[in-house]
RNA sequence: GCGCGUGUAGCUCAGCUGGAUAGAGCGUCGGCUUGCGGAGCCGAAGGUCGUAGGUUCAAAUCCUGCCACGCGUACCA
């Protein structure tokens, strides 16, 4: 592909003295391995007809030996094949990722689940497209941090505190295990919210706790938060350990403050403003809202720690080049706010810095009520994709790959920006575009290689390519192209869609192309052999496991 | 009101840095199996790409207006 854009532009620069960077795709598999619009991009500035100049220009490329055929076709474009054999050997080669971002450091914030309150939906959807964004990254060569931020003050804290004081203390923290601990702390802090509502006597002595958690005097509140803290977070590692998902630090609210509300102050004249006896930084004058980052009551909103945030990671990590923070899209204008202040007062770090928005996560069944933090939980969706798959496969010893894959993918498959509507079923379906699908898919393949690694090796030295083996290759030797692109565009729904269209091809090919015992037995194995390589090496970028047998 | 996002087949979604006849899954209808895992393959029906204009050789894609839905709009996070 490099290969033609820049005989392209050889051609363009000797037959028209013109400087180009020609455009290669890939085209429909009638109209070649690769096509360019060149011409029809040329022809207003030549002032020639596009085919006149795309014959010219193919001419010039006629000759190059790994090529097979070069043609015109439609208003002008240039469409190429390349022969058999470069096919054949980048079809070998596609399982190695270009090192496009090796040795950066890249900064990678997500999932952001509070503690003392139930992990849901839309921050499990954080985890796992954070997740599939970092491992995106790391395949290119970077040195990724994962990195998390928690709102570990605050009332929903005092909420869960009161509730615990209610029960007999954080002491019942210590009989839940697994995903069991998040479900309980979740139901302490729906106790403290809805009594918070309904019980004005609750309310007060929740706002009474809600100071003692600041000032940290009562020594029995104290010991109740730490617990309950240090719990919660050990909740989430349960959850993410299940998804094998890694969190390298942990950033709390309660570090950021000080830290923000200094930067704030600091900064009070050139690029905030006092107003009502509020701090706020004047958006309006960017055509962006004006925020309050320290209230009148001298308190620093998330604004101000949000800025502190980026101050801490910025001395913890000194040589990142990007620090990415994903979140849902309900804090884009937020985000754009924090940055335009931030830009004020440390350019290069904002520049550095980029908020990448998620859509909203629902379920197509069951809404979901935050009003008492009654939202869908994240264990209870998971609970009920396990279930459902583990009816479906009670003897598998995959069944946790298979649910946890099903997830994944049901969540990925979509482009980012959009909401989601997640539907159970579909997600685990075996027929369709599903994680269980593509999981079958490979191990398929794994079970042909298995059974020919037992019979005597084939010679693969066979010349050319019949149609559905080559269709297959031509789609094993996209994949370099697909993860660079997924990886530039921060986009895990790309692979996604690559690798569906992937276990596609093969299907194909499956179906008329005999393997063990074939003549062409050897040359077929390699292909068997690079696609579920490629297939098992996709899903590992979207965290989904690609088991040998389900 | 203003800002951001979304609007593509009955349903769920790809495609959006302009390119060839707008794709897939589910669902519907029809076909394929004395064989490597049929969880598959082949075919049919199904579309004013929200809408009206504009730019261009070329628009689902870019620009403008309008409509619908979602989110945000100063002391919550």
């Amino acid at each position: 592909m490099q290969e033609i854009s820049s005989a392209l532009k050889q051609a363009a620069k000797s037959v028209y003295e013109t400087d180009i960077e020609p455009e290669i795709s890939r085209p429909e598999a009638k109209f070649g391995d690769f096509s360019s619009n060149i011409a029809l991009k040329l022809a207003a500035q030549l002032k020639k007809p596009p085919r006149e100049i795309a014959q010219a220009l193919a001419n010039a490329l006629s000759q190059n030996p790994n090529l097979a055929k070069v043609e015109l076709a439609g208003p002008g474009f240039i469409n190429f094949w390349l022969t058999d054999k470069v096919l054949a050997e980048s079809a070998q080669a596609a399982t190695r990722p270009a090192q496009a971002l090796a040795g950066q450091e890249i900064l990678v914030e997500f999932g952001d689940p509070n503690p003392f309150k139930e992990m849901h939906i839309g921050h499990l959807y954080s985890y796992i497209v954070g997740d599939a964004i970092a491992r995106l990254l790391e395949s290119a060569g970077a040195s990724v941090r994962r990195l998390s931020y928690h709102g570990d003050v605050g009332l929903h804290v005092a909420k869960t505190i009161w509730a615990l004081k209610q029960a007999s203390g954080a002491a019942e923290f210590q009989l839940a295990d697994g995903l069991a601990a998040d479900t309980m702390i979740g139901n302490y802090y729906a106790k403290g919210a809805e009594a918070y509502e309904q019980s004005p006597s609750a309310k007060d002595e929740i706002t009474k706790i809600n100071h003692l958690i600041y000032s940290g005097q009562d020594p029995d509140i104290k010991n109740i938060y730490e617990q309950g803290r240090e719990l919660s977070f050990k909740a989430f590692d349960n959850i993410l350990k299940l998804l094998d998902i890694s969190n390298d630090r942990r950033y709390l609210e309660s570090q950021t403050a000080e830290v923000g509300k200094e930067m704030v102050q600091k900064n009070i004249g050139p690029v905030f403003e006092e107003s009502d006896g509020a701090v706020i930084y004047p958006g309006e004058k960017a055509g962006l809202h004006t925020r309050v980052f320290i209230t009148s009551q001298g308190l620093p909103t998330y604004e101000a720690k949000d800025l502190g945030l980026t101050s801490l990671k910025d001395k913890d990590y000194p040589g990142a080049r990007r620090s990415l923070i994903i979140t849902a899209s309900e804090q884009s204008e937020y985000f754009k706010v924090m940055l335009a202040a931030l830009a004020e007062i440390n350019r290069s770090l904002a520049e550095k810095t980029t908020h990448l928005a998620h859509g909203f996560l629902s379920l197509s069944t069951g809404k979901m009520s935050s009003r008492t933090g009654n939202v869908y939980s994240a264990t209870n969706l998971l609970a009920k994709v396990k279930e459902r798959v583990y009816a479906q496969y009670p003897d598998s010893a995959q069944k946790d790959e298979i649910y946890l894959g099903a997830v994944k993918y049901g969540l990925l498959r979509h482009h980012l920006g959009s909401d989601i509507v997640y539907d159970v079923e579909e997600s685990v379906a075996v027929e369709g575009n599903s994680g269980p699908y593509l999981q079958y898919a490979h191990a398929r393949a794994c079970s042909i290689l298995a059974k020919a690694s037992e019979l005597p090796a084939e010679p693969a030295a066979i010349e050319s390519y019949e149609p559905p083996e080559r269709l297959l290759a031509r789609k094993i030797s996209e994949f370099p192209e697909v993860v660079a692109g997924a990886t530039a565009e921060l986009a895990p729904n790309q692979i996604c869609n690559y690798l569906y269209e992937l276990a596609q091809s093969f299907n194909k090919f499956y179906e008329t192309s005999r393997i063990i015992g074939d003549p062409r037995a050897g040359l077929r194995l390699k292909l068997v052999e690079s696609y579920s390589q490629v297939l098992a090496g996709g899903l590992k970028l979207l965290g989904i496991s690609a088991p040998e047998r389900m």
